[in-house]
RNA sequence: GACCCCAUCGUCUAGUGGUCCAGGACCCCGCCCUCUCAAGGCGGUAACAGGGGUUCAAAUCCCCUUGGGGUCGCCA
């Protein structure tokens, strides 16, 4: 059973980074028929805040990737951890330093100066005396002195640290009695009965600190897989300048959930030549092992490429529901499919889409002044005057297909090319010289709202109106 | 500074010693299609960081250099 979760400590929003881990650590659990659990990291009782543990429960059920089981919130489970730092401390395996902060800091200012590296020197390992007073004291774990903790990481490969270079003994217990992330990270990861883990590469050198822990602790040690950080286009840490960090804004932008999940497992992994990955395939196909060892650049233009494939692709029904958040509501507009199908084509985002449909669904409250100015021109009115009659003359149209013949008709007639029609048309219909097919639109619009829209057109005093 | 990780087109990547004068995708450019804008089709520009080895043969293995990134908290 493979048994992955996602950690995220609730200091604001859901970051993409932190959904691409969290996906991985999906579709690794759910390849493997296992768990995927989520757990909130709240220890850190002055950063923490409720809003943001929600806000990224929120951003996580937008995606759909679902978690196993109930969430885990680290802050109602102090006890639990004390329990395990009592432990330790009767086994002889941590102790309690007095060393006060101020001499915390002067030690490393030392250890500096002499371009060491900062670390803990061991000074209450062994210490029988009596402890000074007025000092709560911090727990550390006796960590080894010596040697070399080495683990196999799945993206990397085997990694090692030197004991020397790497550890000392590190708190474990804060003095107000909390525990620290570390020591709490691997309690819960071993309890929740976590096989694999899959993080950010800025947890590699946590991990064997965390080895230690299980150590101690008699747990068994699973398997690490420290995936690289995504950078932005100059090869920098993400920024919010290079584009939205937080998931949430992908959907007010108009992003898909399955566009962004696409876009983020192909950063950083890949399956031959596939760009375009359904949930499912990316469950058959994804494997850790595979994830890239170096770090990849957040790259917008792409994801955009990719957004605008699953709206070419989604069912009509879908996008209908996904545009109510841009406070378009087709849903019992009767030419509703054709109205999707003719827009899909051209739309990169939910949102524009959205645009899309309200330009072409309401009357168009003003014209585009270059477009005006293009079009509306010399016979321009007189034509669209004479097409009108030509409509009423005709009658009730429906489909697009008796739109064109009777306007092939009409302009066959006058000796006119289509050119010449379409554009006032267009800009008759939806304000703009950008529209889909004028038949599609005038179908879509309705034989009387065309009529209508023709007449305002043709009773709109321009600022160039001659 | 110490330690660790990384290095193929601008970007995402394929490539696990010969099939690579390096393949796909995004972007960009050109052409086609065309009632506008898109979409689509076709084509094009563009990369193995540098230097040493190993080998009959290296993008692929080893070393060094350079360049990036990460970590060194009573944060997570």
């Amino acid at each position: 059973m493979v048994i992955t979760r996602f950690a995220p400590s609730p200091t604001g929003y859901l970051h993409i980074g932190g959904l691409r881990t969290a996906l991985y650590s999906y579709l690794w659990a759910k390849k493997n028929g296992g768990k995927f659990l989520l757990r909130i990291e709240d220890t850190d009782l002055k950063r923490n805040s409720k809003e943001a543990a929600v806000a990224i429960e929120n951003a996580f059920a937008w995606t759909g990737l679902s978690h196993d089981g109930e969430i885990i919130y680290q802050s109602t489970r102090f006890d639990l951890y004390k329990s395990y730092v009592k432990k330790l401390l009767d086994e002889g395996k941590a102790y309690k330093c007095y060393m006060s902060r101020d001499e915390l800091d002067e030690l490393r200012a030392s250890q500096s100066a002499q371009k060491i590296r900062p670390h803990y020197d061991g000074r209450y390992r062994d210490f029988k005396g009596e402890p000074p007073s007025g000092v709560e004291p911090v727990i550390r774990i006796k960590a080894p002195l010596d040697g070399e903790i080495s683990f196999v990481d799945g993206v990397k490969g085997e990694v090692h640290f030197k004991v020397k270079d790497m550890l000392d003994d590190f708190i474990i217990a804060r003095s107000d009695g909390t525990p620290t992330y570390n020591f709490v990270v691997t309690i819960d990861d071993a309890l929740m009965g976590i096989t694999d883990v899959i993080r950010g590469d800025d947890h590699l050198s946590n991990t064997p600190k965390q080895i230690v822990i299980y150590e101690a602790l008699g747990f068994d040690i699973p398997k690490f897989y420290h995936v690289p950080m995504i950078l932005n286009n100059q090869g920098k840490k993400l920024s919010k300048r290079d584009g939205a960090l937080d998931v949430m804004e992908y959907k007010n932008e108009g992003y898909l959930p399955e566009a962004l999940l696409n876009f983020l497992v192909r950063l950083g992994w890949s399956h031959k030549d596939q760009e375009i990955f359904s949930l499912d395939e990316m469950i058959e196909f994804f494997n850790p092992n595979d994830i890239n060892k170096s770090a990849s650049a957040y790259n917008e233009e792409k994801l955009v490429w990719i957004n605008a494939q699953y709206i070419k692709k989604l069912p009509v029904d879908r996008l209908v529901e996904e545009l109510k958040f841009f406070g378009v509501h087709v849903e019992n507009f009767s030419k509703k499919e054709q109205l999707i199908d003719s827009l899909r084509e051209r739309a990169k985002t939910v949102k524009e889409l959205a645009q899309m449909v309200k330009n072409i669904t309401q009357e168009p409250k003003s014209y585009d002044e270059k477009a005006y100015k293009k079009f509306i021109k010399g016979d321009a009115l007189k034509n669209l005057e004479a097409f009108r009659q030509a409509l009423e003359l005709h009658g009730k149209c429906e489909s697009a297909s008796e739109f064109e013949v009777l306007a092939k008709k009409f302009l066959e007639e006058r000796g006119l090319k289509l050119k010449d029609l379409a554009q006032p048309i267009r800009i008759a219909m939806v304000g703009s010289a950008v529209s889909p097919s004028v038949f599609e639109v005038l179908s879509i619009v309705g034989y009387n709202n065309v009529i209508a829209r023709i007449e305002k057109l043709l009773n709109y005093k321009g600022k160039d109106d001659e």
